[in-house]
DNA sequence: CAGAGAAATGTAAGCGATTACATTTGCGGC
DNA sequence: GCCGCAAATGTAATCGCTTACATTTCTCTG
């Protein structure tokens, strides 16, 4: 097997401290033994072994990434940006990453009981047992994009009232006054949060509404196509649509509506 | 701190080596004595630490997948593709995976040096030195869309012929004759394969084919966008374009081509 | 019920580092 | 050349677990 401390210390005829110390804190070494020392571990093709060095340190320098979401995985590009941000971070440090994903919320679990991981960040609706479990033990713990309240907890949440504030105000500045809602299936919280503030807006900027104008799709590119066919067929159509995300959005413009039709999202648009 | 297996050991007044038993290899521990364990272990919350478990065994059960692309990251929905693949089947063990990015390569490298990391997978053009760090330490590899020929290494690679074939194939049987062929700047190892592939079947199928069918793009939609206008100007233009990528796909569909015209790129095809 | 063999449990030595604390070395001033 | 203090190095305990080997406890047979 490769070599250890000892090997190190048995080659350059230096204590295992001594090695140790000028791996961790090279300035606590005279030069020419720190010579000596980076020497014998060259020829011995040694590196300080990081399970060992956890053992003593008590610290294992890793975070976990926890995507909390049904069936979701990294590939949801939500997340996948979240995890990007997180990898640049980490990467400025010496810390180290482990994804994983909802399915395996128990693992996770385990990993904070098992000490293996120094701070969670869970993406997503994270189960009340998983938290439950890390912040009882005191491990850091943040959540992205949580779909409930937490008292005491750090979360990072996305401005929702000023996200559909932007999209009401860029339909509204381009003239539109008819503008439906193509709402998508979210958690109770999240859905009062967005959808309360486009009525609220839509009583701002004083829009014409129907009921007709509501409709709650699927993630769902084709069904979303054939709603908003429907819904652009009515009398006194919208002029506009506000989607919930791109899927819905993608599938409203497939439905070939007639030019000068917009249909906007969060955070981008696109127009007939 | 949270409770070791010492304190377990003496709240049930059984030595540490039984408790270990009664969590590693539950059937060597009689019913009872599993019982006062587990109840002791319940009682302090305890769980085996990771670390010490590594530290004793040798194995961290943990992989590392690596992106090794300039300025790639999980953001990039192939290898966010992989990752996901990788994650599902590691989420079948009891292993663990770590991720990083080719611009922390020398970190790999450590990782592999420091014997943390059991597997190593590598996406992309990974560094010669990271692979022969790996590689020199017997570390299990494996090389994911790797674009230079490796001998003795697992590489799991595209069937770059198949795709372009696949391509050809279906835009021949659209009935077109004229395609041209909107190259990516690859690799010279991908760029061989892909295009001699192209090129063996333009003459399998007898295509017609012009120098000006052929153009390197850079990956940028509008460029993408001004130089499919220009192709698709000239006299006797393609009836079709073989687009390297999506980017430049989308970018070749918003020059606003005739109806009938199709783009199509390695596996999903957009028409007009 | 004794005794043998199997099954269960215990003892203690690692695994590879770090780090108090003890010891040695080096250096400057007399 | 010697003393004293600071800097460098060494000694050995420790981190939490596993596991070979030793010992004890069962179980079953004659």
């Amino acid at each position: 097997m490769s070599a250890t401390i000892k090997d190190v210390s048995k080659l350059s005829g230096l204590s295992t401290a001594t090695i140790s110390r000028a791996f961790a804190e090279p300035d606590k070494v005279r030069e020419a033994t720190r010579q000596r020392v980076f020497e014998a571990a060259q020829a011995l093709r040694y590196q300080p072994n990081a399970i060992g060095r956890a053992m003593a340190m008590q610290r294992t320098e890793t975070i976990a990434f926890v995507i909390c979401k049904e069936q979701a995985t990294i590939l949801d590009e939500f997340y996948a940006a979240i995890c990007e941000g997180i990898m640049d971070e980490v990467n400025q440090s010496d810390y180290q990453l482990l994804i994983s994903t909802a399915a395996q919320w128990r693992k996770a679990e385990d990993k904070a009981r098992s000490k293996q991981v120094e701070g969670f960040i869970l993406g997503g609706h994270a189960d009340a047992r998983l938290i439950e479990e890390i912040s009882g033990r005191n491990i850091p713990l943040v959540l992205v994009n949580n779909d409930t309240d937490k008292e005491n907890l750090s979360c990072v949440v996305a401005d929702e009232f000023d996200g559909v504030r932007q999209v009401v105000k860029h339909l509204y500045q381009d003239g539109h006054r008819r503008i439906a809602l193509f709402a998508g299936h979210f958690s109770p919280y999240i859905f009062r949060q967005r959808y309360q503030a486009f009525f609220e807006l839509q009583k701002e900027y004083a829009l014409e509404w129907k009921d007709s104008y509501f409709h709650v799709s699927d993630r769902d590119f084709d069904s979303a196509t054939t709603e908003a066919t429907k819904l652009l067929s009515q009398e006194e159509p919208p002029t506009a649509v506000f989607a919930a995300n791109d899927i819905l959005a993608a599938g409203v413009l497939e439905s070939r509506p007639t030019p000068g039709f917009e249909c906007a999202r969060g955070c981008g648009f696109g127009r007939v």
